[in-house]
DNA sequence: TCTTGTATCTCGTTT
DNA sequence: AAACGAGGTACAAGA
């Protein structure tokens, strides 16, 4: 890997035009030919970029350039025709350094445990619901929980981490193919997460459908949250 | 900004668990207390990150932890318990380097002008077509195109770049939220983008919406004629 | 390989 | 400040 600490303008070319005015930022060139230019600031997003597997070319500016600029390094995708160009006018300084191959991030905690611990014990989140199966398949795709509610009635439930509108209308898919079978009737639909959004909440509410708000915690213990849905 | 190269292992706790075994990475200290862990290759997302405002305390190691370890930096995030866990084994190389505030990216060529350029000439897509206003009003938000057809009757449109499944339901909230208007009898919907997902296709048919694929650079060369027309 | 759904999404804009 | 939508989304899992 090689970071450059240098003086530059940037522009891209590809699915949209975008332009970094002269400044002090810090490029990384990684061993795949990628390349990162951030500023000392911002998220972990880098003002531009270029996915690999990329090509450095370095070329001398001629005279449709800056007469300041020292060097031009076009960096161009090897699948497309995307162009990141940085405009080089004082390199104030350079490190190389060999990192190896890195052994990679392993994770833990996100939508899939959630839908896991749910299934577990439905009758934690909804009294007297009992699990009938996760991945309930539908013609257009699994919905997460197909249960039974004390009543013996059906209940379908979408969970997310993060419940929007497209949430909802996911849902109201799986709802409104699975509402054509005659041994589902009187079908119920839940939308439940660990955030549900107020537009998403109007929605699903104007369509009949419950919202629960999960909580990752004590979905991990054990506890029921509120009171009698159906 | 503090850039380091350093053999470490890293452990985040936040919203998720992650952990990254120990390897040689490069560790990027910004100015706003973010922390950004890089390896040499992926995309341009750093493999673990500890977002702004955020602040880091370098600790000695205790008994509990790996007896190689030299020193234990601790990220955390201002606003939440999130905690990011640099273990250093060994540090390779450090350097400093001042860069002053960016003056900041600027686009071209996103969504809000692809809309802008199918405002100028509707009729270009659709022959025949006639705009009567963009961001036209209804109870749910703004639909992106309202026009007439040769026949005089209501067309609205809903413009991406990426044209998926959520664009299409978005189309027809607002297809039959308008519906309802009797001063818009006739009315038809059309789903336009650059690029059109297959299934977000065949639900925008099935519901009888027309769909029409957008080219950017013909649009362009509509608004400019100096390009190779001739 | 392509498609689909999630994300410690990030980032802008608007309310 | 909160919410909503777009993204050069990236990324992983499934078909």
């Amino acid at each position: 890997m090689r970071i450059v600490f240098a003086d530059c303008s940037v522009d891209y070319s590809g699915r949209l035009d975008a332009h970094l005015p002269r400044a002090v930022r810090l490029l990384m060139l990684k061993a795949d030919g990628s390349v990162l230019v951030h500023s000392d600031g911002g998220s972990y997003k880098p003002l531009n970029w270029m996915s690999p597997p990329a090509k450095l070319e370095v070329k001398e500016p001629d005279e449709s350039v800056d007469p300041e600029a020292l060097e031009i390094w076009d960096v161009t995708a090897q699948k497309s025709d995307d162009l990141l160009r940085i405009t080089i006018f004082e390199v104030h300084a350079e490190y190389e350094h060999d990192l190896g191959i890195d052994p990679g991030l392993t994770k833990d905690g996100v939508e899939a445990h959630l839908q896991e611990l749910l299934a577990r014990d439905p009758g934690a989140v909804i009294p007297g619901l009992k699990l009938v199966r996760r991945e309930y398949p539908t013609p257009i795709g699994p919905v997460d929980l197909m249960c039974r509610n004390a009543d013996g009635e059906p209940v379908i439930i979408e969970v997310k981490r993060v419940g929007g509108i497209d949430g909802v209308e996911q849902l109201t898919r799986y709802f409104e193919m699975l509402s054509r079978d005659s041994l589902l009737s009187g079908l119920k639909g839940v939308f439940a997460a660990q955030v549900i959004k107020p537009q998403a909440r109007v929605l699903a509410e104007d369509r009949g459908f419950a919202c629960v708000t999960l909580d990752y915690d004590a979905l991990r213990g054990i506890e029921d949250p509120q009171g009698t849905l159906f």
